[in-house]
RNA sequence: GCGCCCGUAGCUCAGUCAGGACAGAGCAGCGGUUUCCUAAACCGCAGGCCGGAGGUUCGAGUCCUCCCGGGCGCACCA
């Protein structure tokens, strides 16, 4: 970004010295080979239209222009693209910069003064979590980490939907598991839950209850639903905990309903002409506003879907003063999106308040088949057994290195692996082999009085290609960030790797220590680069390791 | 049937939002490298009518239309 502002700075300055109208926007582009220097602009293809020229021709007199600018080693017009190459004066302040910066570098103000919530996980308390959750879990929570980066006042939180048809079933479910370990041949109520986790809870409560409960009446159906939540919320808690995930706050069903939010915002859309009766049930007229089908708010006994407090509940996070709200969902709710985003729309929120991160699920690769994971089925891979064989770097790590709306298939055997053809210890390496180094210093005395006075550093020692590089691509970093909160969290990690890719290489040909004059100068290059590596790990919720 | 997402190297995927320079990475495959800050490494080679067909454009992996293949959805479930 400082080299990009450098540039744009050179370039504007020509254009009005040239007297060339400026576009709105001047492109500055990464080329796409090294060879083309370090930024490109394809400007002269915006102007040669308006300026009736072709772009060759604009682009050679920007670039003899542009070569007399101070900034630049080399300035070439290639095919109607400018190709700059930096000085490494210039380089060289770049890495300062960064290192003058430290931890905050990388933090921006662009939602300074902003509230924003990451809803995420609200998984109903009917089971432990599954891996799909944990996509959802690891997405979520780097999404926040990434704008409370730039600047948002980030609340991360769980909806709880502990009430309603799921969790009777999950209640009676748990209810046969207990009598069935009383003995008895009672079987699992129809579309009940099927899993072995509530085969152990079952017992347990068939110990210290004994026979009190022989029939599915009203009393024991109060109490196994409680139980039955509060179980299945204590393995959730665990999961999150396992893979790192901390929520500010958490959201019950209930509360929405007591506090007649419910009831208020149905009032709202039927006040604003949005409901209409058929079948003793209330119905929202989506299909007038272009979707495919109208829902049901409220069914014919009176009780409200999951559709219409869903809507109540967003109307909330409203009026708590939330200026952005990011809902984390998996593909399957895509209908009920757009539902929602309706009745916003016609309750007269405005339409940037939601946006939805949709993601695709998850399968494990070199798996048996690709069959799709169901809770109510039993059929699942539980998140926390996944986290306590590979580790919860490697799982936050694989579940955002896709882009979200890819299926992800979960490469078991790659992520088993130790070695650096696993990416998160490839880019965790590159840190470990930079902290032995400076460990290595301290002990030899190399190590210079700390790096808290970059500006005094004298970094001309660095003219080898591959440390330009390192540091151009360390330039990029506060860029990366921006992209990845853009839901795509997965850009982030190809970065690191990226920067990974370009030091490993570097540390196998050239010596950093001992080194006379060029030691405290490549010092400060590893600084530079541990420093975007611990940020960037850190932001993906990994650790950056010391030693491996 | 309708709607949304995906289809790029043997495999897993970037690149598609803002169209531009001979299409990138990792793994797998083949070949090489180790007196020195951890070889849990490094270097090199090979591998692709970007699902298909049209269209727009000076220029299309990228935009438009149609088709094919895969996933998901189309409940008074959540």
């Amino acid at each position: 970004m400082y080299l990009e502002a450098r540039a744009r700075a050179a370039l504007t300055g020509v254009l009005s010295a040239l007297r060339v109208p400026s576009p709105e926007q001047i492109p500055i582009e990464r080329p796409p080979r090294p060879e083309f220097g370090d930024l490109t602009t394809r400007i002269s293809y915006l102007l040669a239209k308006p300026m009736r020229k072709s772009p060759e021709e604009i682009a050679r007199t920007l670039a003899a222009k542009l070569s007399e600018h101070p900034d630049f080693e080399q300035v070439r017009a290639e095919r109607g693209f400018v190709n700059l190459r930096f000085r490494p004066e210039v380089v060289w302040e770049t890495l300062r910069t960064i290192l003058k910066q430290g931890d905050a570098y990388g933090r921006q103000a662009l939602g300074k003064g902003k509230r924003l919530q990451v809803e995420f996980v609200s998984s109903n308390p009917t089971g432990p979590l599954t891996v799909g959750h944990g996509r959802q879990a690891a997405l979520g929570d780097v999404l926040a980490e990434l704008f409370s980066q730039l600047g948002w006042e980030v609340t991360r939180e769980y909806y709880l939907n502990d009430e309603g048809r799921q969790i009777d079933l999950l209640a009676q479910s748990l209810w046969a598991r207990y009598r069935q370990a009383l003995g008895e041949d009672q079987p699992l109520p129809e579309g009940g839950y099927q899993g072995d986790y509530l085969i152990p809870i079952g017992e347990e409560l068939a110990r210290s209850w004994g026979d009190r409960y022989p029939e599915w009446d009203a009393e024991a159906q109060t109490v196994f639903r409680k139980q039955a939540v509060d179980r299945m919320m204590r393995m959730i808690k665990e999961d999150l905990e396992a893979i790192g995930v901390r929520f500010d706050v958490w959201t019950r069903e209930g509360d929405l309903h007591r506090r007649g939010l419910v009831k208020e915002t149905l009032e709202e859309l039927r006040r604003r002409g949005a409901v209409y009766e058929k079948d003793g049930a209330l119905w929202m007229r989506s299909t007038q506003y272009g979707l495919a089908r109208d829902p049901v708010l409220v069914r014919s006994d009176g009780t409200p879907t999951y559709l219409m407090v869903d809507i109540a509940y967003h109307v909330d996070k409203y009026r708590r003063g939330f200026d952005r709200v990011i809902d984390v969902q998996g593909a399957d709710h895509a209908e009920e999106q757009k539902q929602v985003k309706l009745a916003l729309r016609i309750l007269g929120l405005p339409e940037e308040f939601l946006d939805y991160c949709v993601h695709q699920f998850v399968t494990l690769k070199g798996g048996e088949g690709v069959e799709r994971m169901s809770t109510r089925a039993g059929h699942f891979i539980r998140l926390g057994d996944l986290i306590r064989e590979l580790g919860r770097d490697v799982v936050r790590y694989f579940m955002v290195m896709r882009r979200p709306e890819s299926h992800l298939a979960f490469d078991y055997e790659l992520a088993k692996k130790t070695s650096m053809d696993n990416p998160v210890y490839y880019v965790q390496y590159a840190h470990t082999r930079i902290a032995s180094i400076f460990r290595e210093a301290e002990k030899t005395g190399e190590l210079p009085p700390a790096f808290s006075h970059p500006t005094e550093l004298d970094l001309s020692p660095l003219t080898d290609p591959a440390e330009l590089a390192l540091i151009k691509e360390l330039d990029r970093f506060p860029d990366v960030l921006v992209q990845a909160a853009g839901f795509a969290p997965h850009l982030l990690c190809e970065y690191l790797e990226g920067v990974a890719a370009l030091f490993h290489p570097y540390y196998a040909r050239v010596r950093v220590l001992g080194q006379g004059r060029a030691t405290p100068a490549r010092l400060a290059l590893l600084a530079g680069v541990r420093l975007v590596l611990r940020r960037g790990l850190s932001i993906l919720g990994v650790s950056a390791p010391e030693e491996m």
